[in-house]
DNA sequence: GGGGGATACTTTACGGCATAAGGAGTTGTT
DNA sequence: AACAACTCCTTATGCCGTAAAGTATCCCCC
């Protein structure tokens, strides 16, 4: 059940980030090295989209290249360096070139979604700590597309950097609960709306008065459709979606308004 | 370095969540207990604050209480559940009463920095998986004090859902990022301003074409008050808590214009 | 007031993890 | 042919969560 958030160490992780076309390998003695660091990021990622990042252990990486554990460390430092490496490559799925024809508006929207469907293809992804960020290439990539797309709004570097924060924000953390819905249905094979039944029924037995307690929580939620027979396995996630799409026009909304009145920060 | 996101099962973390006071123990054989379920929660947090998740184990809490890992089992089902527990009682923290008089713009705002501020003092909550929510008692109560804040906005039901998931979000992210640049500042004992130019540095030398590759994050960076010496370790939590202020701002923005012309989701 | 049985807690053990240390096999250079 | 460099393996250490089984403590009831 334990999975993470660790860090490596970006002395190690970053030359390995950043390293250039591999050398053609001149004049170097010893057996051919039949793995790579690429294999290893590739067969991890495998590993994680397949079994979860729970299940990502360096047995399980060496045994999917047909190697031990071992052998990975000849390649990459250890564990939490894999780990950078296999989350930059993930960001290098994301598009780098937008049309912003039809203004920034539109074009912040479509990165944001293409954000969020990418997160939901790699759902470990967004276990993985943000702190002191590794910035490889991929990273960087993705900050420089999102700046590039907000470009045509117009917004001062100060408020700049909080939209841009927001927004990455608002996406990671949506995609995190739409992606962790879809996982934990696939984990525990129960359909998100049955899930959803059991955790009512039970809530409602331990806590009698929960209506008296949270009355707007249950005009909200009384409000929302309820999950029909047959919504199953998507039905949280849909409604993530949803709410996602939602936050993000609200935002937005926000910076016309706060380009228009440039005073406020 | 591995942490986690693990859930427990909600069968059994919900009647510990929602239980009551404790019955005076009436008519029970056996010796005594020394422990008690807030007790174990109350050490796994003292650890959880001090070390970090990565140092919580079994043996830690219990090693805290006096006792072996294995007296806990009386108490707790497992580790998971222990967490889900911790994860409430932390969120319990946050005030459910706010002044509303100024308008619910500044009640809201009020709220996200306390959030955001018990956030800091618990770093370790914000690696815990949000997926299928526990549903504590706090956790719906920080929602149904969300909800309360926000009341005045008058907003429908999907758009205030939408809202309040981005707020949260946004407040959860930036949390994130602060208090993880907090606790790497304090587990390597590197201030943020070095970790930061050492970073930069290295960087540098790896992507010497970095301000063509990456224009627009140059030129926001270079506009950005660089690090002098001595603003050291606080300097990226408090770059990160002004982008929080500034996302929010934008956002509650967003929520103005939004409620102004109810028209777009 | 002295068993009996329930309860709290300990000891021990198992399998899994990351990875340190050192050995075996392969390959290029001299 | 000898050597050095390199890849990969085996083994071992010390963590982890927790299952199983043993021991000590206390209450109830006879």
């Amino acid at each position: 059940m334990t999975v993470f958030a660790g860090q490596g160490d970006a002395r190690r992780s970053m030359p390995l980030l950043w390293r250039g076309p591999e050398e053609p390998r001149t004049g170097r003695s010893g057996p051919k090295p039949a793995l790579s660091v690429d294999a290893i990021v590739a067969a991890g990622i495998a590993v994680a989209d397949a079994e979860g990042l729970a299940a990502l252990s360096m047995r399980a990486v060496g045994e999917r290249l047909g190697r031990t554990a071992m052998a990975l460390y000849t390649y990459v430092p250890g564990k939490a360096e894999l780990l950078d490496l296999m989350h930059d490559r993930v960001l290098a799925e994301l598009p780098t070139d937008h049309d912003r024809a039809d203004g920034w508006r539109a074009a912040t929207t479509a990165w944001a979604e293409e954000a969020f469907t990418c997160y939901l293809r790699h759902p470990w992804v967004l276990q993985i700590s943000q702190a002191r960020p590794v910035m490889g290439p991929a990273e960087l990539g993705a900050m420089e597309t999102v700046l590039r797309v907000l470009d045509g709004a117009g917004l001062e570097p100060p408020l700049l950097r909080g939209v841009v924060a927001a927004l990455w924000q608002l996406v990671r953390g949506m995609a995190r609960t739409a992606a962790e819905a879809h996982v934990a249905a696939a984990d525990t094979g129960i359909a998100d709306d049955e899930w959803w039944y059991a955790r009512s029924a039970q809530l409602a037995e331990l806590a009698p008065d929960f209506a008296e307690r949270f009355p707007l929580l249950t005009a909200l939620e009384s409000g929302a459709a309820a999950p029909a027979p047959g919504d199953g396995a998507g039905y949280l996630e849909d409604r993530t979606r949803e709410a996602f799409r939602t936050g993000l026009a609200v935002l937005l909304d926000g910076v016309e308004t706060a380009v228009a009145r440039p005073g406020r920060s």
